[in-house]
DNA sequence: TTAACATTTCTATAATATTGGAAATATAGA
DNA sequence: TCTATATTTCCAATATTATAGAAATGTTAA
């Protein structure tokens, strides 16, 4: 992962309505939530949820689908692997005592 | 993790200065790196420098302790895997098939 | 086609963050 | 003490980001 990608990823998570989204989409598994929906749960208004999703579409950490007249969004989650690899890389200075093994899900 | 303070250190890391700098001192390993190592790697002038370990530091991300007239930076091993923890928490709706496990160090 | 709904784009305003020179503070060694 | 070195604080200029109303776009169902 290259600096550029992984400091837009931050940036779209250092702000609590999209950090918010995003920690709902990633609970949310597969399927997804749509954008109205996450409006609703979150109350954003619709012009500020847009512009919060954007950022969070453009910095590759959710992605969206529609169906009909909804816009379904779902968490990247091979993204969000590569941006904690990333922040985690040759940790330790080798000593692995010093940090525990994380296991998601 | 309370979300104020998660996304305090997601904005902390969102800049690349600062993200270089928390790399560094991950990889560093609890020895850590004095503040004028850090700025000549990394190009920075004294005040930016300061300003950025300021902010890494109030984030609970990186912390410091004082040997003579160096201060030494050192990576906070347990806040990132707090933020890590706290960004993946009840992922993929219960099916980890979705996402990897991730193994650090 | 018309009305209702979902979402995005446009726009202006307000709020927040970054930068680095200069001065201040603190420690070490001569 | 005096000087050199390390780091931080102060400050002002500059740049970036967040907010949401109103209008525009796209989709469905009657």
């Amino acid at each position: 992962m290259k600096i550029g990608l992984a400091v837009e990823a931050l940036a779209a998570l250092a702000q609590e309505s999209r950090l918010s989204i995003f920690r709902l989409l990633v609970q949310a598994g597969k399927e997804g939530v749509a954008a109205g929906v996450l409006g609703e749960r979150l109350g954003v208004p619709p012009a500020t949820l847009s512009f919060h999703l954007k950022t969070l579409t453009h910095a590759r950490l959710i992605k969206s689908r529609s169906e009909g007249r909804f816009v379904i969004y779902s968490a990247n989650y091979a993204e969000m692997d590569k941006l904690i690899a990333y922040l985690t890389e040759h940790c330790c200075a080798g000593d692995a005592t010093q940090c525990a093994p994380v296991r998601k899900c």
